[in-house]
RNA sequence: GCGCCUGUAGCUCAGUGGAUUAGAGCAUCUGACUUCGGAUCAGAGGGUCGGGGGUUCGAGUCCCUCCAGGCGCGCCA
């Protein structure tokens, strides 16, 4: 606000397209400046500073807002600075006025984005991998709709592939009694599960054995041949084993969901793969791709007999022999790989597919909003796919099949679709050889290293698992079980958002289970202590009932000028966080708030002997001052952590 | 071999061209008022920003190159 009208005024003088803004060294130059004469002088082939104070003449016989004095320093900084007394109060005011809203805008201009996140396969529990992507994603997802975006928050379920098959396999053959091959009648597998003797949940017992299934499978032949049949059975769909399957999938699925929403992470849809290979999407979008020349089918060389997309160098000689850069999309057994699917799926999304899927309600969801799932028998209904931006949230080992999809979107004529197009890639989760050496793998936790996690192997740290140790550290100094369940989600949510999607987390208990510092505890511990302080100087109600009235200060002391200046950042944290599609930005900025917060707290005057506590202070005016910037830090940090998913708690 | 990512304090990370002295947290050490919430705060030590070139008035940030680590390059997903 306050730099918007000097960047405007400057933008005129100088007619650039940008003026950044940053912070000077030395609070006596000013309270923000910029270095723009400096790169001006390029191109006007003058001395940055007589630009400056060319610059600085014009700005003064304008009138900027709040804006007391504009200064130059060498070699041709403006600087200038503003009238903290007004500008407070029309910070202040801001908040009040908006509460929730605030730092909210409308950049997003009702634009229909589509966020794919989670996807995790149904045929197990999730583990803190898993729980990245969730969080990435649905962090996404809040930050796009406080954006004025229109989001749809989708995840996709595998539930045809090869790993729920192995589940199903585990199921029904593993062990004694084992399925007679036709029987429509599955209460002798289910008593397996329900009869087992830690009376684990299902998905946990599912964790376990498909690790002993993919296992079995390099010494039991016949369990392998078991493998194949299955998969072809779902594949081929009206049978018992693959209405098993489903059966199977959507009560692991329903296990993920309630995982997922102890972390409040909430979805509108549920997009199942079964449902894009019954209505027949891949066949459509075949016929696109072969009319528009975007695949070949090969009659030589190493993919003779399937359909391609021609990709890099193609087919080539290299020192191993022949290779192909080029993707197969159908096998020459006829059937299309997962790619395939996935095209098609994408081409849905934009609403280029000309199909569409058939839906029906799944249930209310703790957040109050309906999620609806594809189904092959239900309604139709345009408010899912048709989107102008998709984002999907995956992580970085598929950024060359993601390619590859927006490639053939490309060669099918839809640039533009494929321009809107985003691989949300992040990097993985791996275990430190310590937190591997905790969970049994055989690895030395002296050793400094990774171990990644393996579903496959069983290694990994289960989401649920992590939770519930976080609440047991937490459990001694919370007021109720359910402050507990709240600071929990938000220590993990902010431990996953905190790093940048670029890095790979290197998980480690201690790390992860930290309750001080740079947490998501000393976010809510900051917030919690405003409310406290707030019903301590209002008794009579809540936060609420601070003053509405804000009368601008006489004098402003440095620790009220740093915490009203974070406060201002939040609307610009929110866009950059947006623009980046990352919540690190968002973490950060809750954490330095906490921080200037807290400073305020413990020094709301420097210039004083001794500090006296806002609820004390004798001048009604500065009381009500003071309570007031601990009143609207309230609501910005309330607003941040809603952002990041995290809801703010009252008291701890 | 090719492509992508990462490399900043003992450890975990911020910092997507701007300011003498590169910031946090953890860990370590020393402290904290008759306390509005001590899960806090103040202070101390700890850095060739992987190495080397270059562009620029200015580089942790941009370009080139080298080194180290990770991931990808399936008729798997």
């Amino acid at each position: 606000m306050i730099q918007e009208d000097a960047a405007k005024a400057i933008k005129k003088i100088l007619s650039v397209d940008d003026v950044p803004f940053n912070v000077p060294p030395k609070r006596e130059f000013g309270d923000f400046s910029t270095a723009i004469c400096l790169s001006q002088a390029k191109v006007q082939k003058r001395a940055p500073i007589l630009i400056a104070e060319e610059v600085a003449n014009k700005l003064r016989g304008v009138k900027l807002q709040y804006i007391t004095e504009i200064n130059i320093t060498p070699p041709g900084y403006l600087n200038f600075k503003i009238d903290q007394p007004r500008y407070i109060k029309s910070v202040v005011d801001r908040v009040r006025k908006q509460g929730a809203e605030f730092g909210t805008s409308t950049v997003g201009r009702n634009r229909r984005v589509l966020v794919e996140h989670t996807n995790v396969n149904p045929n197990k529990a999730m583990h803190i991998g898993h729980l990245r992507n969730a969080i990435i994603g649905d962090t996404v997802v809040r930050t796009l709709r406080k954006l004025n975006y229109d989001v749809q928050a989708c995840d996709y379920i595998d539930d045809t592939g090869v790993q729920v098959a192995d589940v199903v396999v585990a199921m029904l053959y593993m062990d004694a009694p084992t399925y007679d091959g036709k029987s429509d009648d599955f209460s002798a597998i289910w008593a397996k599960y329900e009869n087992n003797s830690d009376k684990i949940s299902f998905d946990y017992w599912c964790w376990d054995i498909y690790s002993r299934v993919t296992q079995a499978f390099d010494a039991d032949e016949s369990l392998k041949a078991r493998r194949a049949e299955v998969m072809h059975l779902i594949e081929a769909q009206d049978n018992p084993v693959a209405e098993f399957a489903k059966e199977v999938a959507a009560k692991i699925v329903h296990a993920h969901l309630a995982t997922v929403s102890r972390l409040n992470v909430y979805y509108d849809l549920l997009n199942w793969e079964s449902d894009i290979f019954l209505r027949g999407f891949w066949k459509t979008a075949f016929e696109s791709l072969k009319a528009a020349g975007g695949i070949v089918f090969e009659t030589q060389g190493p993919n003779a007999g399937c359909w391609v997309v021609k990709m890099g160098r193609g087919v080539h000689q290299t020192e191993d022999g022949v290779r192909s850069e080029d993707k197969v999309l159908v096998r020459s057994n006829g059937i299309v790989v997962y790619t395939g699917k996935d095209i098609a799926y994408q081409m849905w999304k934009f609403g280029v597919l000309g199909q569409d899927f058939l839906y029906n309600p799944w249930g209310m969801q703790d957040n109050g909003r309906q999620l609806w799932t594809t189904s092959n028998e239900g309604e139709s209904c345009e408010r899912f796919g048709r989107a102008q931006r998709v984002i999907n949230v995956i992580d970085v080992r598929q950024s060359y099949l993601q390619q590859v999809v927006y490639d053939c979107l490309r060669k099918l004529g839809y640039t533009k679709e494929a321009r809107n197009s985003i691989h949300l890639d992040y990097e993985v989760v791996v275990l430190s050889n310590a937190a591997a050496a905790e969970l049994g793998v055989d690895v030395d936790a002296e050793e400094p290293g990774t171990q990644a996690m393996s579903g496959r192997k069983g290694v990994g740290v289960k989401a649920d698992d992590l939770l519930d140790a976080m609440v047991g550290r937490l459990a001694e100094k919370v007021a109720t079980q359910q402050n507990a369940d709240v600071l929990a989600a938000a220590a993990v949510r902010y431990f996953m958002s905190r790093i940048t999607t670029g890095k790979m987390i290197v998980f480690d208990f201690d790390e992860a289970l930290r309750t001080t510092g740079d947490t998501g505890v000393y976010c809510q511990y900051a917030h919690a202590r405003a409310c406290s302080i707030l019903a301590k100087a209002y008794p009579d109600g809540t936060a609420a009932a601070a003053p509405k009235r804000f009368a601008a200060p006489d004098r402003v002391t440095i620790p009220e000028q740093e915490l009203v200046k974070k406060i201002a950042e939040y609307p610009a944290i929110l866009k950059k966080a947006g623009k980046e599609l990352s919540p690190a930005p968002l973490a950060h900025y809750a954490f330095e708030l906490a921080t200037v917060f807290t400073d305020y707290y413990e020094t709301p005057d420097p210039d004083v002997d001794r500090q006296v506590p806002f609820i004390k202070i004798k001048d009604p005016k500065l009381r009500s001052y003071r309570l007031s910037l601990v009143d609207v830090f309230r609501q910005t940090m309330a607003n941040c952590l809603d952002t990041l998913g995290i809801v703010a708690l009252e008291r701890i």
